[in-house]
DNA sequence: TAAATTCGCTTGCAAATTGCAAGTGCAATA
DNA sequence: TATTGCACTTGCAATTTGCAAGCGAATTTA
């Protein structure tokens, strides 16, 4: 994926721009419900990343700022990739892909329930989600 | 773009193999807020989609149940594309997206307001555009 | 009424992107 | 010291994209 090429000043065309694929919003997914925050982790996930994919897909969200590196506490050979607030303030758009999905498709039981939960009150869901994951920012 | 293939069973994986591409959402947000329904229409739009691409997006589109074909009133040369209630349903992620956008990039001035106007009451904007689309889509 | 134009595509082809497998260099572990 | 784990890179084939041209049917123009 090559950056910085915009092909409208539409906001919509932006995003898409940014993050109009089929694979960095799963990375950004991984991050936030996964616990999943090594290149390894993502490799491993359910939908089968190539490796190369993997690694421009990453450069792209660290060049548009939607993630970051930091070194991992383990091991100075691991890396730790962690969200930025630009992303995680993407969880709004990512509950309402859920909640669609919720009604058109067929999703797992757990997540149904979750989606249920979040429908109840969706500020209050989103507005602890946002916290939790800013307090793993910065403890990590 | 092959239809049918599911990469996993997650909600958001399988939202994204039916509209995780450049080019889809743009042809929703046209047929949402541009008044352009017909094929000429989304060719003529400023991102510049190539033909063949438009025709692979408009089968995906149609076969997903987000648009559906119908005679043009005008003229039987002419095929007028149209929500369904399914691509309606985007709306929620849509906005999102725009305010996401509102929030970290330069839009247009328009644009902006109208984003201020809809985050004052999001239910009652959502509501309010999806009873006019609704509309549309049965006067048509 | 014949010719030109419009409309919604399809086709061919080159360029870019993706997916797969193997390999690389560094750090940590055995 | 050898092996393993980690974060990639590289090479290559397959797929997808982008561009230009063409095509048949419907409509408009001369």
């Amino acid at each position: 994926m090559e950056t910085g090429k915009k092909r409208s000043v539409c906001p919509l065309s932006c995003s898409l721009d940014i993050f109009g694929d089929k694979w960095s919003l799963l990375i950004i997914r991984d991050l936030m419900f996964s616990n999943k925050c090594t290149y390894n982790d993502f490799l491993k996930s359910e939908e089968g990343i190539a490796t190369n994919i993997l690694a421009s897909r990453l450069k792209g969200l660290e060049e548009n700022g939607l993630i970051e590196k930091a070194v991992h506490p383990d091991s100075k050979a691991k890396i730790l990739y962690k969200l930025t607030v630009k992303a995680i303030d993407l969880l709004p758009i990512i509950l309402e892909l859920y909640i669609w999905s919720d009604k058109y498709m067929t999703i797992p039981a757990d997540i149904k329930a979750t989606i249920k939960e979040a429908k109840k009150d969706k500020e209050q869901f989103l507005k602890q989600l946002a916290k939790d994951l800013k307090t793993k920012m910065t403890t990590h």
